[in-house]
DNA sequence: TGCGCCTATATATAGTCGCA
DNA sequence: TGCGACTATATATAGGCGCA
């Protein structure tokens, strides 16, 4: 044999229509995502918890130092976890974005401290017409449930829309990878990754949903 | 200027002890995981989630088609206590401990809002030039990048103050624990979720140069 | 067939530098 | 200071091939 090989090729981040080169593909990269994982885990010391869903049925996870631990931590119980969560570490169920707003709380409130300045130099005239508190920070604390709620529910929807148009300019920006769907996981702990689950089922990997 | 980069070079997978550098190289990590993770799973289909504690006290999450799903599914449905572990309810219900952790990580927040409290009374309305805008009606679909960010951040901080708003009124109804249903705070819906999970954090997201 | 090995690229990224 | 950009390597891996 001579030079089959023309080395690795390019390919595009799309659902490999090929089942056999799907799972080729999947059981490679699955590999090469858990060794990253692995690395990063040492290398920063995080905690970390995979789990994946094969197309098929197979569960593969993936701990630091345990997926259920972290897990765990993640969904608020801190046990097993040891030490106080007193914190941001303690995660209740949805509670990811909140805590990721609530970690970034430092720089937010930089941002703000800035805003507030901005807004007390510039903003000292009225508009008069309808606008009657800030609109953000409004009086929320003086509002009651009932108007909290919908002061909520508008802001998620005003969420939702800036969230969308953010993931636009993001495909824009990078239009050759992350096309759209998630990007994710991440591996776990060198000798402390767990590896539950080796088998891949390949009879039922057949159906994949065809959600990308 | 020369080649003063030497480019990569190799580094051992062991624990970094500079913090610094270890930030860094989180934080390349992460991403470069993430977007691995994106593609095996637009490639293959499968869905994942991940949970990732930082040393510091982030949790980064990805989950595809939601972290919970893939979560729960791993659970075998629910758990963490009496099933319902996302949701804003359920948040809700747990609102005494997510209260003391936000407070607990939140006193600083809690002195801006009050100058703005203060601020608040002095003018009660806002004029100026750009600020009504600003608003939920604002033309998000026309906004670059930049107005986003400004947006976005302005926004995490609203829902912050929502929130803990929600807690504080339902920590005083706590003693019978009304099932009063918040706000809606959840301000990253489902599909939310997913574009936070492929923008990563908000602000790294919004701030790209001008390229665009 | 499924897997592991091999090779020639496609990517990821450790250091550095410059900017907000 | 932290972040994003850049560059020169270290790695990851798409195909191929051979073995069980």
């Amino acid at each position: 044999m001579k030079k089959t090989t023309q080395g690795r090729k390019k390919i595009e981040i799309k659902k490999i229509e090929n089942l056999s080169n799907r799972q080729v593909t999947f059981s490679k990269r699955r590999n090469g995502l858990f060794k990253k994982a692995s690395e990063l885990c040492i290398l920063s010391g995080a905690e970390i918890a995979i789990i994946v869903h094969s197309p098929g049925k197979r569960v593969y996870t993936f701990g630091h130092p345990t997926v259920d631990v972290v897990v765990d931590r993640f969904l608020g119980g801190d046990e097993g976890g040891g030490g106080e969560a007193r914190g941001v570490h303690a995660q209740l169920g949805n509670a990811r974005d909140f805590n990721r707003q609530f970690a970034d709380a430092c720089k937010e409130l930089e941002a703000e401290k800035k805003r507030r300045e901005v807004i007390e130099n510039e903003a000292k005239i009225v508009g008069g017409s309808g606008v009657e508190r800030w609109w953000w920070g409004a009086a929320v604390e003086e509002m009651g449930l009932d108007e909290l709620e919908e002061y909520g529910a508008a802001m998620e929807e005003l969420m939702k829309n800036v969230m969308m148009r953010a993931n636009d300019l993001m495909l824009l920006k990078s239009s050759n990878c992350l096309p759209a769907p998630a990007p994710e996981i991440e591996a776990a702990g060198d000798e402390s990754v767990l590896i539950q689950n080796n088998c891949f089922d390949f009879e039922n990997l057949i159906d994949f949903p065809n959600q990308l």
